[in-house]
DNA sequence: AATAATTTTTAGATTAGCCTAAAATTATTT
DNA sequence: AAATAATTTTAGGCTAATCTAAAAATTATT
């Protein structure tokens, strides 16, 4: 099987590739992994030779359909693994990903199966992350950012683009969890801050930096 | 932290000395971990070092307190995902050890408590060894091999010495489970054969290698 | 007590995964 | 089109964990 550095770079670029379909370039796989790049160099080498991806010298790289399957393998596990970990055991929402980390590299398929049924077949993970299903397929859902929201319209709280622990944390304390239902009440026109309006009749005030990391589904009323 | 051969290597030393303090020598450790001897005393070097446990050249290993406590830990940690398999995930009773084995491994000690709090604080595993508690104390059961009830003695059966899945699927097979209370009835005088006779008031045939292998609290009728 | 057998350690390699520094290539400015 | 900047690769090294084969120490046998 594949070592948790094999996995953790297939994972890595499966998700520097999700939303362009250009080749992934060696600089953006050391960022987002946080190594250097003469490491990636080497670990690109050994995953072409083994079939996971398609490497071409100074090109930049693209995953297989085997290395594509591996990558969604893992982010599957990654994701059911948060959703016990915060529906079962009752962490925190900020504090399973990097447990998750971890648990994302067990070896045992019938362990992942038998965990997804347990947990009743989720479909998102705690931060309204689609989970892939067994099959690989993946349900994308039309979530669009709060800050695309006009003054009057609705959505409910379904996801974040921030993942960051204080992001996180911030909209916990703020009430912003998934599920809840926000109606944007007002733009500042000068420093953008908005005004939401949450289902319990509670106004809050947030930052434009909030409200372009939540995703929403847009209710029409 | 440590490493997972550093791990696997304690929990070995751990129950070689557990039944016998007696220092651990080299090859003892090569055979149970399944390595060579030049690999055991590489490592038990870069762990004495650590100060996880007491080394002289060509007089084997001791484990220190802090060694015993990693060691301790890591048990403790198998027991319960091995509890969490069988209990929620239905696992079967063999199949709970290999997946176990790569879970203990998973650094977070409040991941860990939350589990144990979880599966209700469990005492004994699901072959009936007892686990670790937070603070390191292992409550000893005073558990009997089967093979040691004379005839008409009954026991609840609490535990195995062995662990292979060919023995548990074989216990499965004729209902020997934890908790099942057999009784002695006749002891073949020629083969050793033993007739037990179930709650149930069915009657086995069981070989002597399986008594030997048994544990059971004995019960006073 | 000497010899033989066994156990343990050392010496020297190997592989995975990472690093720094230098060289090579590609991209961007002048 | 040169020159400069940025990116990527190569070269060489390091650590953890393993191995085989040989040497050293201990233990058992004659
Ligand atoms: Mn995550
Ligand atoms: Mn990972
Ligand atoms: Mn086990
Ligand atoms: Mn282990």
């Amino acid at each position: 099987m594949y070592s948790f550095a094999e996995e953790n770079y297939l994972k890595a670029i499966y998700k520097l590739q999700e939303h362009s379909d250009l080749a992934v370039n060696t600089n953006s796989i050391a960022t987002s992994i946080q190594t250097k790049a003469a490491s990636v160099t080497d670990m690109i080498k050994k995953l072409s030779d083994k079939k996971l991806l398609k490497y071409e010298k100074y090109k930049g790289v693209e995953l297989t359909n085997l290395g594509k399957k591996i990558a969604i393998e893992t982010v599957r596990k990654h994701r059911l693994w948060e959703t016990f970990l915060h529906d079962k055991l009752k962490f925190a929402w900020d504090e399973v990903h990097d447990i998750a980390e971890q648990l994302e590299h067990i070896k045992s398929s019938e362990l992942i199966d038998k965990l997804d049924e347990y947990l009743g077949f989720p479909t998102h993970d705690p931060h309204g992350d689609p989970i892939p299903g067994r099959n690989g397929v993946i349900i994308q859902s039309n979530f669009v950012l709060l800050s695309e929201l006009k003054v009057g319209e609705s959505g409910v709280i379904s996801g974040v683009v921030n993942h960051s622990s204080v992001f996180l944390k911030h909209l916990e304390k703020n009430g912003l969890t998934l599920g809840k239902k926000v109606q944007v009440k007002e733009i500042g026109e000068f420093d953008q801050l908005v005004q939401l309006l949450l289902s319990t009749k509670e106004s809050i005030l947030v930052s434009n930096e909030v409200v372009k990391n939540i995703l929403v589904k847009i209710q029409y009323s």
